[in-house]
DNA sequence: CGAGTGGTTGATATCTTTCAACCCACGTGG
DNA sequence: CCACGTGGGTTGAAAGATATCAACCACTCG
């Protein structure tokens, strides 16, 4: 038995960036796997926890974060499924944030056994996977420097980027998807305050750039809205996406 | 012949984190290896390029930056000797940033076939080379969520982590160490202005925790310096660090 | 219908930037 | 040997972006 349907998006964002074979896809499409639904907010793996399996996301969205000393959360990345938010957890024993479910969602747990034995065994399967980790780490980069741009700036450039993610695996229709996010959220994940998320949506639906509301994100004008965010899709490393 | 000198910073850093056997630290010794030396702010690597080589910082020290639309400069992290700053070129053909030298260096580079030979041939150094990206995502991470705090607790955090790291491989001698970074370097790290910089250092020297003048930093109070940056060396991984 | 969640508004405070000088140490060439 | 230029650092005053605080509103659900 195989998980072809929920190894898919994962599959396609891997061939985006590395060469795989049939035997390649084969072996990922066969990793033993343990579907868990989750909860929105619920904690799939926990700032100090030496998991024993890595979480491809299957359906709905995830999200890292730390938690500061005075209790503020600090959302450092947003995940959609076909994302392996935790892969990093394979080498480095402690996880040094959260993991959590944005909304409802299903994540497929892979232990780490069987995904040291698949990379141990398959090398271009290794090295897709290896470079999944670096492309996490040049987002991370890339929002160093967003962090220190406007309000305004960062808020295009996250909904932005979350396009482009969305779009190269073929889960973006027409102009608009669906954000599971409050302003809350978002003000944890642009390190702002909801008051102020707040103000600079409202400005921007009244500037026609970006339509935000409901859980739901319209690109009223993409190309000006990536103009704003400065947006520049180089950091995803997304080799063959269109 | 080998660079059993060149190597032995790297070594020892992976080593932190990774159990490496005699063979594994002979074949990272015997890498084949061009010594070369950068003058301080010579461009290494340009966003943009595919390099074919990865670079080991030998002595100096050496930064990461993105350079922005309007021409300010994001300097993404600092490294020291023992560091591949751009190890993840081996798996992402384009930079995303630029690599130089902060001050005077020898950088050392190792063809990427001669990186894919090794990990090919001895997994344990694969898996302590792609532990070792990891960790420099995690770097960025955390950074994130400094990036986000006031502007004495980033230049807290800054100088509390790289005496962290100089101190893991041996290079931290008493309390000081040097730092080849003017005011306007700092300014560029850490996202604020050369003034703000100027007044935040003097405010830290007036209440006693650091005195970072002349490009040597001494730690007037290095624990209270590590509760004012909100350091937490955890996300480092340093495992058997003392 | 009341509670709760998510969103909105206004007034004020705070941190950081901006701008515009100015200082100092150092090296160099006339 | 001094004038000058330069890089790095320092200072003050004013402006700007965002945070904070404190209400208030709208919708949904049981």
């Amino acid at each position: 038995m195989t998980h072809a349907n929920d190894t898919e998006l994962l599959i396609r964002r891997l061939r985006l960036g590395s060469r795989l074979d049939q035997d390649d896809l084969r072996a990922i499409a066969q990793l033993p796997m343990t579907l868990r639904p989750v909860s929105a907010g619920q904690v799939i793996a926990a700032e100090g926890d030496c998991p024993q399996h890595s979480c491809l996301v299957v359906s709905g969205f995830c999200y890292r974060a730390k938690i500061a000393g005075d209790g503020r959360r600090h959302i450092l990345s947003i995940h959609i499924p076909g994302e392996i938010p935790d892969l990093q957890s394979l080498h480095l024993d402690v996880l040094d944030h959260d993991l959590r479910a944005l909304s409802a969602a299903t994540v497929g747990l892979v232990s780490h056994d069987a995904l040291r034995q698949l990379i141990d065994s398959r090398p271009r399967v290794a090295a897709a996977l290896w470079r999944d980790t670096l492309v996490d780490a040049s987002i991370f980069r890339e929002w160093i420097v967003v962090g220190r741009r406007p309000a305004a700036t960062r808020i295009a450039h996250l909904v932005s980027e979350l396009a482009q993610r969305l779009h190269a695996v073929g889960l973006l229709q027409d102009e608009s998807f669906e954000l599971p996010m409050t302003q809350v959220d978002l003000a944890d994940a642009l390190g702002m305050t909801p008051v102020h998320v707040n103000r600079v949506l409202q400005q921007l639906r009244k500037d026609g750039l970006l339509d935000l509301r409901r859980y739901v994100v319209r690109l009223a004008d993409a190309p000006r809205l990536k103009a704003l965010g400065e947006f520049d899709e180089l950091y995803l490393h997304q080799g063959r996406a269109m």
